[in-house]
DNA sequence: AAAATCCAGTTTGCATGCAAATCATGGAGG
DNA sequence: CCTCCATGATTTGCATGCAAACTGGATTTT
């Protein structure tokens, strides 16, 4: 008897209010909801979140750890931002880390893995098609953590992951153009034939150049703000 | 009149409880003096640091995202435990980065850097001459450090920096044996030559196949403990 | 008029107190 | 003897209160 109640002991325990904190705030912040430079008022926050001023502090300081928010001391913490030389930086390593994790993935991902990102890609292939930018960018946002996932290192993905948020909303702003869309498009049917035949070399080298266009897409809409 | 004065008022406010004890509690957690996976009593550091409770929960908050602390929710936070894999999967990460750091360097670093690490260089070879492992070390990484600093990246410098410290126990353990330790100081004299010639593919190699070599050292040692 | 000073109002930083959860220890039952 | 459960002690998580620091604007000084 009572299989059902001690199954659930374990996990009648709330989450601490400070996790789901982190995970509102941190939502907020990479939506954009909260523009970069504002400053993060506590006692708004905490009437927003319905929690104490103390949980809401720690998410702030996880966050700070982050990248996401900036820590001013005696002037608590604004959102950090995202400035074209800081963005550009970021995804030179992302690029790296990409590419290592391409090189990875060909060795340790198995063929289960391989038909997700498969499936995924024809997703975003759809999503292209009907010209659904939003829906392009899920997809596409997902292709790419999945390669990383799939590499097998978890330090990797977590470090990729961390990198990605920081730089999310200024991911968004990179393939404006058709003509950089349709071109990451053909780049992305090389990427996942590299993975297919499991080349490991030409996946690294194609990865890397996957991300070095994206850069420079992003750093030219970046650079000029009145182009968009 | 009152120059002193007015250039001091900025400066009066005197630094936050937390982050003195975010500082304390690595120097603590990266030297070791803090077994991995013991728990981190709150009450017990709080006595140690002279700081209330909240702001060293905050400091944990800030090492739980560097990485260095665990947190177990409503059971606090333990010291993250260096496993053998998960090194592995850091340094993997650490060769890619510093592979591009170097790549970087060549192109951004000043002639004035490169004679300070070359400066490093030679001090960390006297210490190699005179067997004084734990000097050895302290110009090792300071050499590593500087090459990545001075790849003008600064998102690149502080996520080599965070991985290092995670790693940092292990690291001592890597160049044990005479053979890899004169091994890898043959290595050095390349990657600095390289350096010296501004040739970054060169660089970009050697500094790959430099940390592979001192993965293959540490997981050997992480994985017989008893052979030390 | 421009710059420096001063003074509320607001916000952050920190200490403390209390409730919930976890841990440890001992005893009952098998 | 081992397992399971109960119960007190410890520890974490959170809310609140207070002091220090910052902010912005009015006042004074030059």
């Amino acid at each position: 008897m009572a299989d059902i109640a001690t199954l659930q002991v374990p996990q009648i325990t709330r989450r601490p209010l400070h996790e789901e904190a982190v995970d509102r705030l941190r939502e907020l912040i990479v939506q954009g909801r909260i523009a970069p430079g504002t400053r993060l008022n506590e006692r708004l926050l905490c009437v927003q979140f319905g929690v104490s001023r103390t949980p809401l502090r720690e998410a702030i300081k996880l966050l700070a750890a982050e990248g996401l928010v900036q820590l001013l001391p005696n002037r608590g913490a604004i959102v950090a931002k995202v400035e074209a030389a800081r963005v550009a930086e970021t995804l030179a390593v992302m690029g790296v880390l990409e590419a290592l994790a391409g090189e990875l993935a060909c060795r340790n991902a198995t063929d289960a893995h391989l038909g997700e990102i498969r499936a995924l890609h024809y997703e975003m292939l759809a999503m292209h098609a009907r010209g659904d930018l939003a829906g392009y960018f899920k997809f596409n946002q997902a292709i790419h953590l999945k390669l990383v996932k799939y590499s097998g290192n978890a330090v990797l993905y977590q470090l990729y992951r961390q990198l990605n948020a920081s730089v999310r909303q200024a991911r968004y702003m990179a393939n404006l153009t058709k003509k950089r869309w349709d071109e990451a498009m053909r780049e992305h049917d090389e990427i996942l034939a590299a993975l297919d035949a499991r080349d490991s070399a030409r996946l690294k080298a194609l990865l890397s150049d996957h991300l070095t266009h994206k850069l420079a897409s992003v750093i030219g809409v970046l650079s000029s703000p009145a182009a968009a």
